[in-house]
DNA sequence: AACTAAACGAGACGGTACGTCGTGTCTTTCG
DNA sequence: CGAAAGACACGACGTACCGTCTCGTTTAGTT
C-alpha cells in the first residue's frame, strides 16, 4: 500500500514483524484509547518498535489507522447482481450499516473522516484509498439500475451515490442513531419509488 | 451561550471587551493558519487576553469557534411559507448551500464536525447547539408539506432530514464537490417525485 | 509593625479580625505546607480575607510570615546580669537555642533567612526588624564582658557576635545538627578562654 | 554528576554541547536576572536546548546552577601545609574569602543555600555535593593542627568547623559586610588563642 | 568471507502547545 | 468606604508528543 519496491536493493528489508505488531498495537490502542488519545509514540512503544520505523513507512497516524482498518476489513467487496435495483441496494446497505455499526469500525471510520478534514494531504489519501472504492461499488450496481431503466429522472448518478453514503456518514458523524435495516428499506423506498 | 446568570454575584464581572476580543481573534486566525493551526495559546496572544480567561469561558478550541461562528451568522433562519414542498424546500437548500459554500464558514464546520467525532463531549455540545437547531428548521418545513400531503409514503421524517443533510455533509466532508443549484433540484426532484 | 496610625483619617477602620485571622491561617498553613506552599492565595482563603486585604497591609508572603512569628514568640528578652561572661552568654545561648530548636520557630526563621537572600527588599526589612534586635541583646551583654574585661584581644564585638551568631544559624541552615546545651558550653569555652 | 554512565546503553548519547551551552547560559541569566529571575524557560531559550533537555538531566534550576557553579570554581583545592595552624587557616581562610567575595560567586553561593532551605531534597543534595566537601578540607586542615596540638580543649573538631564556615556565611546571608583578610585574622585569633 | 547498505530498537534532541498555578491589579457588590 | 468576591493580563511551571537525529546492532545482498 505504501510502496512497490520491485528492485534488489541491499540492506536489511522491511521486517514484516514490525509491520504486524505495529498495526495490532494501533487496533488495540484505538479501543482503549481513542484516536485523540492515539500516538504515534504510544504505538511505537506498544508495539516494541521505534518511533523511527513508524514514522519510516506512514506519514501520520491517520494513515497507519487506515492500514489497519484495511487488514481487518477488506474494502472492496464485489455486489453480485440480485436482478433489480430493490433487491441489490438492500444488500448493499444491510451489509455495508452491518460493517459500520460494529463499534470499533463505526469509530474508525469517524475519526479517519475527522482527520480528513483537519489534514488535507491525508484526506487526499483516504478519498483515493477508501471513499472512492467504495463510490466504485455503488457505482456499478446504480449503473445496473440504470441499464434496466430503474433509475428516478433528474437526479445523476453521482448525486444518488452522495445520497446514499451521505446518509450512512450523516448518521455515523452526527446524530449516530443506529444503522439498521430499517433505514435501508427507507432508502430503496426513497429511490425506487421516485 | 455558556451561562444564565440573573445573578447578583458580587466581584468583577465578566469582560464582554475580551470575550469579543476573543472571539474576533478566533475568526482572523481560522482564517489565516485554518483548524490545525489554531490553538489557545495563539488566540490569547492575538486578542491581549490570558490563556485562563479563555479557558475560564470554554472548555476548548472548538467550543471558541463554536461561539465564533454564531456571533457571524445566525443558526436559525425562519423559513417562509411558499406554499409547496417542492418551492419550500427549493429555497432552504439554496440559502443554506450559499452559506457552506462561503469558504471560511465551510472550512469551518468541517473543522467542528471533525472535532466532534475526536472529543465526545464537544460533539454533544455541537449537536446540541448547531446540528439540532439546523435539523427544526427543516424539519417544520417538513411537517408543513406532511399537512399538504406532499411527502412521499415509507420514508419517515426523520430520514428525510437525514437524507438531505446527509447528502449536504458529504459534499462537505467527502467529495467536497460544489454545492450549487443543481444539487438542490436534484434532491428536490428525488423527494418530491417519491 | 508595618505603620504607625496616630490619624484621624477618614473611612473605615482596619478591621484587627482579619488581621488576626490572615496571621492564624499563615501559621496553620506554614506548619501544614512548609513556606514554599505557602500563598497569599492560600492565606486569602484559609482565613476568608480578600487577596486584596493581604496586599494592602503587607508587601510579600514572607512580610505576614514575620509578622505572625512576632506575635508568638517575642523577639527582644532581656538578659539579667549574671555576673560573669561565662555565666550570661551561656544563659543567653541555651535560652537561644531552645527557641530555635522548636520545628515551627526553626523552619520559620530558616524560611525567612532563605526569602531574605532572594528578595532584597524584604532582606532589609528582616534585617532591621528582626536580625539587628537580637544582635542588640548579644551586644549588651558582650560589652558588659568587656567592661570587666573578659573579653578575648584581637577580636572586635561585632566579630564576636557574628562567631556566636553565625554557629547558631549555621547550624539551623546548613548542618541541620541540633542545637543543645553542649554547643552552648563550646562556644563559651572557645570565647572565654581566648 | 548526574550519572556514572560506564554503560553501553543503545539510543542517541547525551549532547555535551547542550550540556555546556545551559550551564553556560545559567552562569549569564544569573548575573543579568538574579536568581529570582532565573527561569528554566530562560535557560532554554538562551542556551537554544529544549526544556526537556533541561528537565532530562536536572530536577530543579538550583542544580544547574550548582553544576554551572562546579565547572566554574572548582570546590576542592589541596591545602599545602604551612607549618602550623595560624598560618594554615590563615591561608585557608583568605582563599576562600576571597572566592566568596567575588560578586557572582557570592551572589550564587547566597542563592543556593536560600533554595536549600525551601526544597529540602534539594538541600540534601546541596550539603552532599558541596558542603560537606568544603568541610572535609578544613577538616583535613584541622586534624593536622590537632596532631601538633594546636587545638583548644573543650571544643570538638565539629564545632570548630562550624564556627569557621558559620561566621563565613553569617556574613553572607545576614550581615552582608565585607568578607576581608582582618576578619581572617580575627578568626586566627580567637580559635589559636583558646 | 569481507564489505556495504539499509532497517531496526533505543533514546536524546529542539520545539510547540498544553492546561494549571500564582502574582498583583482591577472592578463590582455588600454591609 | 472598607472588605469580600472574583475577573483580568501576565508569565512560568512541568508534561506530552511532535518529527528529527544519532547511536550500536542486525540482516541482506554484492563483491
Amino acid at each position: 500500500m505504501t510502496d512497490q519496491p520491485v528492485r534488489n536493493r541491499p540492506g536489511r528489508k522491511r521486517s514484516a514483524a514490525s509491520r504486524d505488531a505495529i498495526l495490532a498495537a494501533t487496533l488495540e490502542l484505538i479501543a482503549e484509547v481513542g484516536y485523540a488519545g492515539l500516538t504515534i509514540e504510544g504505538i511505537a512503544a506498544r508495539s516494541g518498535a521505534g518511533k523511527q520505523t513508524v514514522y519510516r513507512w506512514w506519514p501520520s497516524k491517520a494513515d497507519v489507522l487506515l492500514e489497519a482498518l484495511a487488514t481487518k476489513a477488506d474494502v472492496i467487496v464485489p455486489v453480485p447482481d440480485r436482478g433489480s435495483l430493490v433487491a441489490d441496494l438492500r444488500e448493499f446497505l444491510v451489509d455495508t450499516f452491518a460493517l459500520g455499526a460494529k463499534q470499533p469500525v463505526g469509530d474508525t471510520l469517524r475519526a479517519l473522516m475527522a482527520q480528513a478534514q483537519v489534514d488535507p494531504a491525508f484526506g487526499d489519501r483516504f478519498r483515493e484509498d477508501f471513499l472512492l472504492r467504495r463510490r466504485e461499488v455503488l457505482g456499478r450496481l446504480i449503473d445496473r439500475a440504470g441499464d434496466r431503466g430503474e433509475l428516478p429522472a433528474g437526479v445523476s448518478r453521482e448525486t444518488l451515490i452522495d445520497v446514499v453514503f451521505g446518509t450512512l456518514w450523516y448518521r455515523l458523524l452526527a446524530t449516530r442513531a443506529p444503522l439498521g435495516p430499517e433505514l435501508a428499506d427507507e432508502l430503496v423506498a426513497l429511490i425506487a419509488r421516485a
